[in-house]
Formats: C-alpha cells, structure tokens, sequence
DNA sequence: ATTCGTGTTTGAGCTAAATCAAACTTTTTG
DNA sequence: CAAAAAGTTTGATTTAGCTCAAACACGAAT
C-alpha cells in the first residue's frame, strides 16, 4: 500500500497481515467448494489458479506471484470456487477478510486499495479473455511471456531472462492451447531467433518483436 | 439490497442512486479513456460491455441487464478499459463512486454488498474464461444460453422463451466465435430439436440437453 | 411499394490447432 | 544407481472452426 497512513492505522494493518502461511510446491492454498475466510497476500513464492468442470476439465485462470492477492472468488458466496496451487514453496500472509472490512471502514486508503485491487482483477480477466477469444496460438504466448516479464520486472528481476515456474501443459491451459501447440510455438520462436529456450529458462532476444505480435492484425 | 436497515441508513442510499440517465439504443454510457466517476444500475434495457485491441479486434466482455452494476473496470486506474454500449434503450442509476466509499464506510451492509458485487464479477469472468478456453462451440453456445434463460427467469421471465438483444456478431465475439458458426450451431440445435429459432425469438425445446452439452467431455 | 442497409444463413474449401503417436529428457523414487 | 514417472518435443494426420462467397430476410427510409 502505497500511501502515508498515520502510526496507528500502519499498526492496525500490520496486524492485519501478521499470520503467516507456507504453502510447499504442489499443495493447495485453497480449494473449490472450501470455505471463504480470507485473502491470502503472497509473500514469496508461485501460485495458480485454476477452475475445473464437471468432467475434470481444468481452466488456469491465472499465475499469482510476490506481492499479488488471492481468494477474492470467495466473497461473493463464503466459498472459494478455485483452487490456489503453490508452483514452488511459498509463504502467504493470512488476511482475514472480515477483519480487512472492519478496518477498511476505518482507513478509507484502505478500502480504496482494495476496491483498487478487485477492479485491477477484473481489467486482468478482460484481457484474458480477449486472449483467449480474438488471439492465434503466437500472439496468446507472446502476450503471456510480456506480461511476465512486465510483472517480474517491476520485481526487480531481469527484463529478457526468466525461469518458467509453471509447466507446458499449465500454460496451455492458461492460454487455451494443447501442450503440443504450445511447445510448437516456443520451438517457432526458437527457430525465429525471438527467444531461446532451455528447458524452464527462457531469455528474450527480440521483445520488440513479441509487442508487434500482440497487436498485430489477425491476417499476417 | 436484500438487508435490512435503519431508516436513516435507506435514506442515504436511495439518495446514492437518486440521479438517472437514459441511454438510447446504440449510445454507449462510457467508453474506454473516458475518466471513472461512477458505476451504475441499469434500471432497465439492455447493455454489452466490450474491449478493443489497437488493431481494432474487438472482444465482448459481458451481456448485462436490469439489476446488474457496470463501470467497476474504471476503479484501479480511474479511467475505463471498456466501452458499455445499449443493446436497446435503457435507463441507469448513476451512482457517484466517491459516494459509494463514503456511505459504505459507516454501513457495512452496503460494504460488503459491494465487495460481493465485484466478486461475483471476477468468479463470472471464470467462466467464461472456462467457456473460452477449454469448451467447444456446441458447449460454448449452450453455456451462453443457459446463462441466459437462468438470468432472465430470476427475473420473472420465461424459461423457455427469450428474445436476443445482441446480433449473431457479438453472441460470437462473446464467445471466441465467428458469425458463420455461431449461426451454424444455431441451425443444429434446431435440426436436433433443441430450439426453436425465428430471428431473434428463441424458444428452447429441451433444457437438459443443452445442460448435458455444457457438462459433456469434449469427445462424445 | 421499392430500394437500401444491416444482419443472417448456407455452401465450398482451407487452415490453424487438435489429435495421435513416438522418441526423448529430466526428475523422482525405491 | 536403475527404474519409473513426469514432462517435453517433433512428426504425421485429422478436424473444428475459419474464410470466402453468395443468396436471403427484414426493417427503415425514400
């Protein structure tokens, strides 16, 4: 939160924030159909979200890294309709949610921050779903790799080299694409000399390319 | 608002949503760039919201209709991402988002029901980030059309029967399709027997087997 | 009533991505 | 360390949905 709150207030949200959680790679932070009691704010540490079907067709609907919230699905019926899925060990602070509206009633700066970050996930959804529904197999994996490099950036990490914490298949998922598709697309990359790829580790080359990619028309 | 309240505290939202406006057919009540100051209540009539990509691709984000609250894209950076445009003529409460804060800050009835309102949000664009990613045509068409029939009969209407308020083109662009296929899939419901189609009247002959379409795995 | 514009349907052919299959690499486990 | 499991890549083939094209339907405007 970004903003001068008074010693106080500072105090209150730190209470706010004190439990922690650690989460091991491959388990859930939470589950569809568990019940809603809090937001979880990612300290360290990869996460997925992910909703599944009837048939056990599972839709990744996003990768949730340091600084990120979760749970936000929960409010609207006291029941989370995802699964939270750490993709390394991670530590979460435990916000309880009825004590973050509690405070919020208190500290406007605080309710704005969170009204700022449920709208900030309904902007992300929009532009998944453009996506998903408007965008061929090479502009969906640029879109993706830009924006994680964006977000690790602002992290402080490397503009061009990045290790992928999630695998072929979950970013198919994500991306409404087969894991064949999707290496497919990086091995074109590859071969365009856009990226190099090592397992997990991809650097870069040519991002200017991938940014015309994205807005490129559909016929090219 | 399903809660009750103190007189004074009903007051104080009645005036929240006291200002209308009417939006014609075709006009849009805000589009992306123009500044955030308000959500609103659509009173009655019909509205898609959608976003744009620079190359002109446009990606329908949600069908709305009376009761349901538009603008919370606007909140995380004050400006709107999407345009909302009137299917038909309707008529909207505006209600000032300053305002909202406020009162929500001292009636936390009215707090929470916002929180719920965006959280709904962000679990419905679950699904159709599910529908988009992971469903077929026949299902996708389904989904939508359940959704439909399921939202107006919570409002008194039909079960069976609904009229369309939005084109073939923007049913696809919903749904990640193209006109000709949206328009196929149509025809084979109603060669199945599914659905009666005249134009834009709709009358759906056998519900269950469009639930079953939308809970099917993908190969049968 | 005729024309025009917008929206819809249907057919024919094409293509991007899916599917099927196999080989290969890396990680995990006993 | 060997074996199993999990994940990835590449090739061959298929197909769902797209593109292109033409005809059609309907409401609004002249």
């Amino acid at each position: 939160m970004p903003v001068d709150l008074s010693a106080a207030d500072m105090d209150r949200i730190d209470d706010l924030v004190g439990t922690r959680r650690k989460v091991k790679r491959g388990e859930s932070l939470y589950h569809h159909g568990a019940g809603f009691t809090s937001l979880y704010a990612i300290r360290s540490g990869f996460f997925k979200t992910s909703v599944t079907l009837e048939d056990g067709r599972e839709q990744v609907t996003g990768f949730q890294m340091a600084g990120e919230i979760m749970g936000l699905d929960g409010i609207v019926s006291d029941l989370h309709t995802c699964d939270a899925v750490a993709l390394e060990n991670a530590e979460v602070c435990v916000m309880p949610f009825d004590k973050i509206e509690e405070l919020s009633r208190e500290v406007s700066a605080l309710q704005h921050h969170v009204h700022k970050i449920m709208s900030r996930e309904i902007v992300r959804e929009h532009s998944v779903m453009m996506m998903l529904g408007s965008m061929r197999a090479e502009e969906r994996l640029a879109a993706f790799l830009l924006n994680l490099t964006h977000r690790l950036h602002a992290r402080g990490f490397s503009r061009s080299e990045l290790v992928l914490r999630m695998t072929r298949e979950e970013i198919g998922s994500y991306l409404g694409l087969k894991i064949e598709t999707v290496s497919r697309t990086f091995s074109k990359f590859v071969d365009d000399g856009v990226l190099e790829v090592k397992q997990k580790n991809l650097r870069i080359l040519r991002p200017d390319t991938l940014q015309q990619l994205v807005n490129a028309p559909v016929n090219c």
